[in-house]
DNA sequence: AATATATCTAACCTTTATGTAAGTACCTTA
DNA sequence: TAAGGTACTTACATAAAGGTTAGATATATT
């Protein structure tokens, strides 16, 4: 078992974990997913349910997601512009992960 | 509306999601964790199996995860000296945590 | 003409995280 | 006397992340 987990680290590129929190572990991205959950959101709405966000971290984070294929957008051409989110397919498998963490912090975090 | 939500809302304390995160977001904490895993190791031993972090980080990760009881240490009086890292309870609850993102990110990041 | 609306975009700054390199302490062995 | 082993510690520098403020857009409404 040692000599495996030594191989998993070598850098960045090939170590899965390192991978998965350069995409999930800041912040405010957790949260976002969190929020978006099963549903389509406006930009608008989303950000009204996670106060405290500032608008350039929220869209820098979203573009983000999207360029990761864990979020999708539709803008629909109007004005004013009107623009939904939601998860795809590879974004809902995070909604566990966010589960498993809730339940660490809850269980075990002060 | 905002002070009182704000700050509730804004700060690590009470979400249990941000407060996994502060603790185990950066870059090396869940790496050191995993390395740790379910046996006695020593700093030199640790060190050697996390290739490229250095000395500096790993002690302050290891004094933080401490500092949470996440990790316990064990200082032998000896010359040269010798400690012994390994985790508690609490943080043995992390491996399985760790399992999920090296899970999520083996199947679904590049 | 001015104002409202929703979704961004940019410039700038502060804070936090991480990296680098050198040094410390103490005893043992050569 | 000097070198070596182990686990730190400190000072300093850079990099990454996040925060603040202002503004751009394009149309509808007043």
């Amino acid at each position: 078992m040692e000599k495996n987990q030594k191989k998993i680290i070598q850098s960045d590129e090939n170590c899965p974990v390192r991978k998965s929190l350069s995409l999930l572990g800041g912040k405010w991205t957790l949260l976002i997913l969190f929020q978006i959950n099963e549903r389509k959101i406006r930009y608008g709405e989303l950000k009204g349910c996670i106060p405290g966000i500032s608008e350039k971290v929220l869209i820098q984070k979203l573009n983000h997601l999207i360029e990761n294929k864990l979020v999708a957008k539709k803008s629909y051409p109007e004005i004013p512009p009107r623009v939904e989110y939601r998860l795809t397919k590879i974004g809902l498998k995070t909604l566990p992960v966010i589960e498993n963490l809730t339940i660490f912090g809850l269980e075990n975090l002060d």
